[in-house]
DNA sequence: GGGGGTGATATTGGATACATTATCCAAATG
DNA sequence: CATTTGGATAATGTATCCAATATCACCCCC
């Protein structure tokens, strides 16, 4: 076997990290509802594992704040309050602030290239109707910068206060009209870190995710919300 | 069963809960060095219970960072490189100072009182030598701040911060010194909360952490640490 | 209608057993 | 001598089983 071939082999996954990986997907994808129960046996049953493995995931998506856990009650699907949200907003502000700036002074093009790709896929996916795909370019637009910062901690929390909330993506991306704004205003992130302008590139980031906000607490607001 | 001492009550904890704590008492005490293996049978055997409360332990401080997984291979306690102890010490800054500016908001003699008195534990517990005490203390000083701020998930997050260096804090506790520097910023700390001067307690937060980042920094530069 | 009790069932917590992977060491091979 | 192979052992991943806890349905009594 060549140095390459090596290389290219991919060792399948243990089941905990299949599992992982699924439920993390389907409670981002809005598959389970906020406070549902998520049953060992049931879900064990589905991906054709023990529940032990499963209980692992939960452990994880627990920690992560995704799933909230009661002893001998098990795991319910973490809900989100309109306090939550602007929390976790505001904590993103603070620290993908952090993150634009640190990346703004190690520019790269390389960078820049993928941010363009994933703008580009944003688009794509947004003109196809596609908010599944939208929402994961999106997700790659946005953490290719933060990966940029070279600070795994905080890419690694920004991720989790994310993904707190993404199942909530589809209700901004619902609108045709917030699809447009979001690819204008990621056009305008994109120069704003081709220029090394830190200032614009903050500012730019903030009213991105304020419109966001803005949507998410009109929907988080109102009663008929489940 | 009156009310009353239904509240009393204090239900066992369950294994992984129990195998967790410990861990975590541990690891931060250093009872475990940096990259050490954490063997599975060997943990179960010390807390008397299966391999399986401990694997579930595991999930959580993986997810934590305090420990790293590799498949098949098991778990390690986290090592921290100079690198790692910067950003998280900058992480800590923004969210920390976050806080602060939240809590003075919202400023409660609650919270000053609380503050006084595990001001004042810090330096019973380091008159007396204690740096296990001082150590407990100085973390409940810290963190009546941070709870005041009532922001859940920021408190969660600078906790899995702190908790990344605290197997360090004996290090700067080591000095007389630095012992009766913690000691009187401190009190300018609790001074400016009483105060309600947001800039001030924010400057000496940040100059506090300097000082232990400095002594940390040098330990970790240096080439006989392990 | 409300409260309490009982039994059946669902679910979780964790122990034990089995399968798989990694590591180590000795023997064989080039 | 260096490298490879094979076997034993250590350790991990996970399936299965057992015990404990929670929930639900039903019944009785006030």
């Amino acid at each position: 076997m060549s140095e390459n071939a090596a290389k290219e082999f991919k060792r399948p996954p243990t089941a905990q990290a299949f599992v992982l990986a699924e439920l993390r997907r389907a409670i981002i994808a809005g598959d389970f509802l906020p406070g549902e129960p998520l049953r060992q046996n049931t879900l064990a049953e589905r991906f054709g594992v023990s529940r032990v493995p499963v209980r692992e995931a939960f452990k994880v998506l627990e920690s992560e704040g995704q799933v909230v856990y009661e002893p001998h009650r098990g795991h319910k699907v973490a809900s989100l309050s309109l306090t939550d949200l602007l929390e976790v907003y505001r904590l993103r502000q603070l620290l993908e602030s952090e993150a634009a700036r640190v990346a703004v002074e190690n520019r790269s093009g390389t960078v820049l290239a993928s941010m363009r790709a994933s703008a580009s896929d944003v688009e794509v996916a947004s003109a196809a109707g596609d908010l599944l795909k939208m929402t994961e370019a999106n997700r790659r637009f946005h953490f290719e910068l933060l990966a940029a910062a070279k600070m795994p901690r905080l890419e690694r929390i920004v991720r989790v206060l994310w993904d707190a909330t993404e199942a909530y993506r589809f209700v901004y991306y619902g609108s045709e009209h917030n699809r447009s704004t979001v690819e204008r205003e990621h056009a305008g992130i994109v120069q704003a870190y081709a220029d090394g302008d830190v200032g614009l590139l903050v500012a730019l980031m903030d009213e991105h995710r304020e419109h966001a906000v803005d949507a998410l607490r009109t929907f988080l607001d109102s009663p008929s919300r489940p």
